[in-house]
DNA sequence: AATGCGTTTTTAATCGTTTGGTATGATTGC
DNA sequence: GCAATCATACCAAACGATTAAAAACGCATT
């Protein structure tokens, strides 16, 4: 009961001491309470040199007392600034996209920006359409990974040609000149068949979600270097598309059709089929096939067998790209030189991959 | 090389026939191109009916034919409309937050809405300093899931003073006055209990992660009213709360200690250190400690022993919400009462709950 | 007292869109 | 034949913040 009142009462000191909120608080308001223009109230609050110390003081205390905050449609009608940015991904739903959302969001957050997040789920029209939307001065800049199905530019180069600034992570085009954050996908094709190789496969698959997107596939060149140089032929029929509603059934014969002893999950979205198809086909996983994904789930550790995933730094993809992009929209056009990060994923070998004479007992 | 010549003649007539497009076009452009004034455009582009036909249809035709569309800012200035909502939610990865967004932003695109998010990380100040960015004007409208620390709620006070629009959902104060959306929580507790009960367990833990929070508690009173009419003494010492990080050794003598044979993990995040634990601990799942998990990843059904989950229906609950919140945004304050929606989840029973005698072989 | 200089403040224009009031013919009604 | 009505389009005033340019002010120097 007590605790009751004392908040009823911090609940009246911040919502009626501050003015009828009915009333709005704009630039004029505090202007003619402080019997001043509405110009110096600005400058005061932007920190101009003009303005006296006392008037500024003046100023600042009022705005806080009014919870003052500029209109955002006037300054940014004015200013031509949104103080946002976009974010535009394929999906949500993926461990590796939600934690470059965090890293994203962490960095804009301190730096001032809103964060507008738009879904292509993997759809090209979908991508299209929502860049589409973005229309000039809605945001400031753009962060994007592209839609499996994008395989042409012109809307992206669309947007570009409007001077917005535009950084690519992880699923980037190599066809436009843009910032980019990646990371080091061709090594990774290519140490994960390495791995599996070491482990003892002969007969190494590569699994896909869907259709394989030319523009995406340097992790793919990895694999199929990799391959090369182990001497396979044919390297190409070691990459198997696999259907988004492929049945247990279905998958176990595929893998038992190629005969593989290891498989490389290009996506995490495969694990579960995966895993499911093994389980109905009574294959036993790292005795019989070895499997290796490209996923950034924490579960992976406690799957039977654990997994071995190849770990994507997302968080600090979605940090980086955030700095650069902001960075491009603050120093206006000052390099015309694009930058490509690259950072460094890692294979964190687990049970699933462990060389037969080590297998769990 | 043919493909690219077409791709190449596509993207000119994109680009280039469009008009120089450093030379921004806004109403005044399409105005004086057609010898009529702004505000003509302007309405015929809003189709009012002060606008004959014929000039309807060359303004289009002109506004197609530049790919414009209104600077939002200023129509935003105008109207005091935005066309953008905000998402408020602790944390994104986690599926059942995944595929809120998946929901809300995929309404929020048909209705021509773009979706602002903000994560509060389960913190209370983020929280507050989330609502208190999101001045007049920038949005119409809030969706929101509490953050697990917040207690009190001046800030949204605050924002509903305002007359934002705003719905909750998943995660509902009971002391705001708002349209909510909500699942079947208390029943769910409840029946959770039952299904371990029928399983045969007798000593049944609920796990939290981080603190527990009174506000939000409606699935742990659920838990609480099915142990009391199991004539179980003192239920709240079935409660455990479980620290971010903790060891497994930590985590599995604490089940040791309680001696339970059954456990409802509250949210997703423990499902990987309670089977860690477990695993540790050579406690084995299903035959000595039956679990039950709140979450909605598809990795349920590959665990081993596949898990038992309550699957909420988590796009469907963003879908829903975001469907209020527009309604209520484009209908002026039509009805004072709120909406509580409350949507049906289901258990679905799998290994890790089965009675003994059907155990796993 | 006039001039100049530096500081501080105000005036007024601007950003692009929307909209209430108004003007212009043309049409209709009496 | 004159007023009322209607369709159509324009004018100008918002919306709220920012910022060049101008003005006002204080103070010191000549």
């Amino acid at each position: 009961m007590p605790l009751d009142i004392s908040e009823g009462i911090f609940r009246r000191n911040k919502t009626f001491t501050t003015r009828s909120l009915k009333t709005k608080i704009n630039i004029q308001t505090l202007a003619k309470e402080l019997n001043v223009s509405t110009s110096t109230v600005s400058k005061a609050l932007n920190d101009s040199h003009e303005i006296s110390d006392e008037t500024k003081r003046r100023v600042l205390e009022l705005a806080t007392k009014y919870q003052y905050s500029p209109n955002p449609h006037a300054s940014g009608l004015r200013n031509n600034k949104s103080k946002t940015i976009a974010v535009v991904i394929p999906e949500v739903g993926n461990s590796f996209f939600a934690s470059v959302i965090k890293g994203i969001e962490s960095v804009a957050r301190v730096q001032g920006y809103h964060v507008l997040i738009y879904l292509s789920n993997e759809s090209f029209e979908k991508e299209r359409m929502i860049l589409e939307s973005l229309q000039l001065g809605r945001i400031d800049g753009l962060l994007m990974s592209l839609a499996l199905e994008t395989q042409e530019f012109s809307h992206i180069q669309n947007l570009l040609s409007q001077d917005i600034p535009l950084v690519f992570f992880d699923r980037v085009p190599q066809e436009i000149q843009a910032h980019k954050v990646v990371t080091n996908e061709f090594e990774l094709g290519y140490r994960a068949v390495q791995h599996l190789w070491d482990s003892g496969c002969r007969q190494i698959g590569y699994l896909l979600n869907g259709t394989s997107n030319s523009t995406l596939n340097l992790r793919q060149q990895g694999f199929l270097k990799a391959l090369s140089e182990k001497n396979i032929t044919n390297p190409e029929t070691h990459i198997v598309e696999i259907p988004k509603e492929i049945s247990d059934d279905t998958f176990f014969r595929l893998l038992q059709d190629k005969s593989f002893d290891g498989v490389i999950a290009s996506v995490e979205e495969l694990v579960t089929p995966l895993w499911s198809a093994c389980k109905s086909g009574a294959l036993v996983i790292a005795q019989e096939l070895k499997v290796l994904s490209f996923c950034d789930f924490p579960l992976a550790t406690v799957l039977s067998p654990t997994l071995t995933t190849v770990k994507h730094p997302a968080t600090e993809m979605g940090k980086k790209a955030t700095e650069l992009l902001i960075a491009q929209i603050e120093k206006p056009r000052k390099t015309l030189s694009f930058q490509s990060i690259m950072l460094q994923s890692e294979i964190i070998p687990r049970e699933s991959t462990l060389a037969l004479s080590k297998t769990i007992s």
